[in-house]
DNA sequence: GCCAACGTTGGC
DNA sequence: GCCAACGTTGGC
């Protein structure tokens, strides 16, 4: 079993509109690497910590990966923001997972008391420049964070 | 609002 | 294939 870091925007999709929604498809990515992660090696049960760009940043919740990659509809939407002309549904290029609400945490646990935790100064979304979206996260990071 | 980081695009 | 220009992300 992988664990995982997957960054939205607060402003976009917080943790509380998973809850509501229990489950959601995770449209959007536009990079190679973090389509890589979704369709090579994240497998359903993954666990994710799932973390808050923007105000507040920081991980908030866990999630878990109910259902293997499976074409980004709005990759196909003209109408979308993440509409991408190249792809057809032959040969599409984004792929989405589906992500199902675990927990919400009681308390958010902000990037900075995950820069000052002893443990989590390997964590990829701590590294200086880093925007990819989806991280691959240890088990010990994982349950650092959790820990704290 | 600023700006560093960095992925992508396109001219050559 | 190189690399400058450009656009986006995301912390501050």
């Amino acid at each position: 079993m992988n664990y995982w870091l997957l960054k939205s925007d607060v402003a976009d999709y917080p943790i509380t509109q998973l809850k509501k929604d229990k489950k959601t498809l995770w449209t959007g990515v536009r990079n190679y690497q973090a389509r890589n992660y979704m369709t090579r090696d994240m497998k359903v049960g993954d666990l994710a910590l799932f973390y808050h760009s923007g105000e507040y940043p920081g991980v908030v919740g866990v999630a878990k990966i109910t259902k293997k990659a499976e074409p980004d509809p709005t990759q196909f939407l003209k109408s979308d923001s993440r509409f991408d002309p190249k792809a057809t549904k032959e040969k599409p290029i984004w792929f989405s997972v589906e992500v199902g609400f675990v927990k919400e945490l009681k308390n958010l646990v902000s990037l900075d008391v995950m820069r000052k935790t002893k443990g989590l100064e390997t964590m990829l979304v701590l590294k200086r420049g880093n925007r990819l979206s989806i991280t691959p996260v240890t088990e010990k990071e994982f349950s650092l964070v959790m820990g704290i």
